[in-house]
DNA sequence: CGTAATCAGTTGTCGTGTCAACTAATGTGC
DNA sequence: GCACATTAGTTGACACGACAACTGATTACG
């Protein structure tokens, strides 16, 4: 019974039940995120992602389309969320000087103080919902798994290229 | 350097980096399930997977109250999903006959037709994405660690609990 | 029983993301 | 150098999901 190159080549009983349940994972996951973060820090996982990337970048400024590139948004949604955050006075953005297309962002001292009282509540919940209850073999398990689908979803690695979140002593816990 | 029962125990760079990847993941993937669908079928992947729900249940009925739950929408989103199907002519709503508060509803025979439709190519999808990145042992890994998070993130197994979706011979594809 | 509490589902409002259109600046080719 | 294409970013209109309020039916209880 070997495909004829049109016929559906359907999914195993294990990969099936492997995907069920990253599926699940993938649609739970993201609300857990936003759940706490908004009720302890109003900001969305999204809002705390691009916040936490500004503040380990170089000045902590980047340009709008390399932040929108590094957390997976489109420009217009990126620019909608940091006119938000700027009102909320949790970033500046001022033009770029080098080139006048372009717009910086900034984030502020509130900024920065806002993501690191919230990043201890993060961090627990990360490990609460995740990392506890992986083996360390399966924490490494689970780093080339991700790496080989993404190798797939994200050709160009935008999403992955970052400088330790957590680790150590974190940028954000020391600025603040 | 031992915890005070208040000091954050931070992420080591091992947890760290396959967190970075995890969130990658969530991030992308949902994103690319949906853009096949919406393409090929005018379907969300949350359509898709109510429609898929209704399929595979007992005369292709179920209440809302238990397909929101099987989907893990909020009652309101799935009333709003299920207006819009019912508009297009892929479900139909009825009230249930044993209990007056309840709605029952009920695959069509379109909506048969387009989820058969549809199948094939999702399943590519799938695959083109994520399982054909994996060897065997990383797909029974995948399995083991999605299910330990699961524990945390839906206790009750609410989504997971499946008869097999893609497995053998497909029960949509009989029935389309 | 009859009243209160709960449950099932729908509807309206609002916040957020996507898409298309637009402005403005930079690069390209002849 | 001057059109033309491309790039960076913003804006507005629309679609979808969350939350709250609501209707109507069922259950609990005294």
């Amino acid at each position: 019974m070997e495909d004829m190159s049109e016929e559906t080549h359907w999914l195993s009983t294990e990969e099936s039940a492997a995907w069920v349940r990253l599926v699940a994972l993938t649609e739970l996951l993201p609300g857990a995120l936003d759940a706490q973060l908004l009720r302890d820090a109003q900001l969305t996982h999204f809002e705390y992602a691009a916040l936490m990337a500004l503040a380990e970048s170089p000045d902590r400024t980047m340009r709008m389309t390399a932040l929108a590139a590094r957390t997976n948004a489109t420009l217009p949604r990126l620019s909608h969320v940091a006119r938000r955050l700027e009102e909320r006075g949790l970033i500046h953005r001022f033009p770029c000087p080098t080139d006048r297309r372009a717009t910086n962002a900034t984030i502020t001292e509130a900024g920065m103080q806002l993501i690191a009282d919230a990043a201890p509540g993060h961090v627990e919940t990360v490990r609460a919902n995740v990392l506890d209850a992986l083996s360390p073999e399966q924490l490494g398990q689970l780093y080339e798994i991700a790496g080989a689908v993404l190798t797939r979803l994200d050709p160009e690695q935008r999403l992955t290229a970052t400088s330790c979140q957590f680790s150590e002593g974190p940028a954000v816990a020391r600025a603040g």
